[in-house]
DNA sequence: CAGCATCCTCGGCGATACTG
DNA sequence: CAGTATCGCCGAGGATGCTG
């Protein structure tokens, strides 16, 4: 079902056990793979869960922390509301408004949403306890690409 | 440091204390947050990785695979050079080349690689064993907004 | 075969102005 | 205050052609 031509025999199993993997449970024919920078992969959304973790935010409360944590600059209002959507759409983020003038809107996570929280704090940890792993490699590395004074 | 103005005090604590979480270890003022969009974020380096866990790959053997993994379309030969690249400049993908004409170019996880891919599986598992959940929301957000036939 | 240069498209995001 | 609409930028990624 894949059709491997030339290829070693070997990894050839390896690639229809992955396939079969990724075909597990829910998804059906596309990856759960792609959901994962669909998820976490933009600017904002990792951080937005990393602050809701921490309680119940207004919009524009919420806008001015996003603003200070991380050397992100700003979160535009827009790409906010776009993204808390998104959240809610998911199933990992409850809304809560009034309906006064001027509307009084809070975001605060539910138990799917603290679940993902949990992931990605694993995987920031991964990051930080691989930081200098990391910077070391691509120290290297640079420094065989720019021959700067090789005489 | 971060200055808050009119929040709420508990909120405040838990902000103080995201944002020293943030700063720990090898990251000073920039924060880990911010790698993983970089690290994962991507359309192609999870899969990438994924198939390097099985072993040992030529160029071009990746490029067939990858295309037929997941509904992605084919990657193209510049794009998957440059992720391969990163991935090398990281640390987590060693390149063996040859110097013959044509050349042989193979590339395979290193340890640092397997251990990212441990962690990104995790995220995987995660998203299969809550994609029935998260596609109910969907459905129930998508056909609240949809008035459709409310009459 | 693998890499690089070039050109092009598309989507994410920011800025601004307006509304309930 | 929160949301929406409009505009514009920029970078990720695809397609093609050439080289060692």
């Amino acid at each position: 079902m894949i059709d491997l031509d030339g290829i070693d025999p070997g990894l050839q199993a390896g690639v229809t056990a992955l396939a079969a993997e990724m075909r597990a449970q829910g998804y059906q024919r596309s990856d759960p793979v792609r959901e994962i920078p669909a998820l976490l992969g933009d600017r904002w959304t990792t951080l937005i869960l990393l602050v809701l973790d921490i309680g119940c935010w207004r919009h524009a409360e919420l806008r001015r922390v996003l603003g200070r944590l991380g050397a992100e600059g700003r979160i535009s209002q827009r790409v906010l509301t776009l993204k808390l959507r998104t959240l809610e759409r998911d199933g990992l983020v409850r809304r809560l408004s009034t309906a006064d003038v001027p509307p009084k809107v809070s975001y605060e996570l539910n138990d799917l949403g603290r679940s993902l929280v949990g992931e990605s704090r694993r995987l920031i940890d991964w990051v930080q306890g691989n930081a200098a792993r990391i910077a070391a490699a691509r120290e290297a590395f640079d420094r065989q690409r720019t021959p700067s004074a090789l005489s």
